[in-house]
DNA sequence: CTGTTAGCGCATTCAA
DNA sequence: TTGAATGCGCTAACAG
């Protein structure tokens, strides 16, 4: 085992027979050196296996190179797409990533996290959290108390400065008009739980398109909500079959419920899409198999958690020139993937 | 807005009237600073909001506090949950996490990463990418490159020093065996990608059970190679069924192809399990919920991520004492669930 | 084109 | 119990 007195700048500055600043000219790719002393300082550089000290060259810029993360703990469809999304931009422009994660806002760890990233000097941060409506007053608070660029994603915008967003309420329209299209008379819905933001966007979305075509009766009574997982989609059925019996269609919030109802309607008796037509949201990979295959509204997750480090680039940007940046909200399009569970021969 | 003059640690010191280090010495809970004083300097950095730069300190006492993780950019079920309990883990030991994925092994790529990590002065690496053998003896040469301690998750132990990994063999085994003890007769078997490390213990354990209970003749035909997604475990179904009408039962190496052969059963007009027993892999979410529920090995993936980090700091621990670490394995046992997709009534 | 002088913010000797 | 001096490894002014 050798020691481990780590190679310094100063190292190869004395094998080069150079002073410590034209290795960091070299290191830093600056025209200001002969190609002549380059070349020799690239050479000890390779020989000696030296590594340029990051902490050190971040404290000497006072900068730190990098964002931090807060992502959702929970295996939930479209989480890691965000982070890997996330990670690709970064990779890309240059950012290191600094990753934590939690299963629920819990404000102790959040304000640690939030610490902690301070502590270390991020340059940006990235809420990809999904849709806890109920904290969402004491995240902006938070929020507005850290001097450092923050973009939420899938947040609704109120209150935050700066979003990117899938249109979750366009997912809902294009679900239900797709419905309604295919000759469906009765739609009903399955959301997921009511104080998550997309829920209550999909959910909107599906109550807007029904409203514009002529809406229901009492149209609360065709909705029933969810926990996102398999068993709720299926116990969601049965109680709105059972409460509405003239529904031929439901729009389920997710694609993990979208599951439970398929089993549900099986149990039932119920054909889809013949009896029942079936729309679902995310298009997990898994969709395109279950049976009959499932129409389902798809999110590109990546696109979300790329546009998101694009932006917060944008925004530190901005900050190191003085300029204060605009509040604002991007949009990803969701795309309708039409399938048999909502086509009737 | 205001400009961003950091508050430092001199900020504090000035503002408490007392000197840096006894600023230091509250900021790092050492016991030989008067109780006076303490408080004292703890309500000025409260009042300022001070929060110490973690870039300095770690140059200072030559530590990074951080780990280093390439993880597995494709959703593939598993890579989350390994991430997430890595994360889990390493925030429970005071670990900072700096993450890359890749979708490959791609030697520029992950060249890159290494010494981007080295820059970074990570004290531990984990190799979070699932099973591609034929990168094995490149990586192998690669680790041995770099001096610090790395730890593979679910690799061969060919070559490398530290590895956390599922017992898939033992899956295998748990799968063919329940097939066997449920009656059925002639179980083939859909691999995953046979340059898997992960594919071929599958099927090692599938293959040894198989001959410990007799054997077929030729054994080789009842093996096909799918490629992880449902589409394969369709198309694989349907070309070991074509060429070996015997088989009763097949073990699909992971659900996601299980989803896709129990599509291809009801195609043929199949029932399952009556006709044909199926088993799957991995127990995903939706498996309780395909028709009818799947039987399968579940493996603990975020247990597999905390424990990885947890001999990791035992080998950085160790590090810093100067003994050698030892060469070893840790293996993580899966565990058989039992559905309905391999039980007749 | 290259070297010298400072200093990033903190922790670690040593004295006092 | 506290403070002064010194250095971590690097980069940013400035000279030359």
């Amino acid at each position: 085992m050798e020691p481990k007195p780590r190679i310094t700048i100063k190292d190869v500055a004395r094998a080069a027979g150079v002073s410590t600043q034209t290795v960091s000219r070299v290191l830093n790719e600056r025209p200001d050196v002969s190609s002549e002393t380059r070349l020799r300082v690239q050479q000890v550089i390779a020989e000696l296996g030296y590594s340029p000290n990051v902490i050190a060259r971040n404290l000497s810029r006072g900068r730190s190179n990098t964002l931090g993360v807060i992502g959702y703990g929970l295996v939930y469809f479209g989480s890691s797409g965000v982070i890997a999304g996330i990670e690709s931009k970064a990779n890309e422009l240059g950012y290191s990533l600094t990753l934590s994660l939690i299963d629920q806002v819990e404000p102790t760890r959040v304000d640690r996290i939030l610490y902690d990233f301070l502590s270390r000097r991020v340059e940006g941060i990235i809420w990809a959290v999904p849709g806890n409506t109920n904290a969402i007053n004491w995240l902006t608070d938070k929020f507005s108390d850290v001097h450092t660029p923050i973009i939420s994603i899938n947040m609704g915008h109120d209150g935050l400065d700066h979003v990117v967003a899938l249109d979750n309420r366009l997912g809902g329209r294009l679900a239900t008009e797709h419905l309604l299209q295919a000759g469906y008379q009765c739609i009903g819905i399955i959301t997921g739980p009511r104080h998550w933001w997309e829920a209550k966007e999909r959910l909107m979305g599906w109550q807007e398109t029904i409203e514009e075509a002529g809406g229901y009766s009492d149209i609360d009574r065709l909705i029933v909500e969810g926990d996102w997982n398999a068993p709720s989609g299926d116990v969601g059925l049965h109680s709105l079959l059972d409460q509405n019996p003239e529904i031929d269609a439901v729009f389920v919030s997710n694609d993990q419920m979208a599951l439970g109802s398929l089993q549900a309607a099986r149990r039932l008796g119920l054909k889809v899409p013949e009896d029942l037509g079936i729309v679902g949201f995310d298009d997990i990979p898994e969709a395109a198999y279950f049976y009959p295959s499932l129409t389902t509204v798809r999110q590109n997750t990546q696109k979300l958690g790329a546009l998101a480090v694009h932006q917060l680039h944008a925004l530190i940007q901005v900050e190191h020139r003085g300029k204060a940046p605009d509040s604002e909200i991007a949009w990803v399009k969701p795309r309708l993937i039409v399938r048999k569970s909502s086509v009737r021969k």
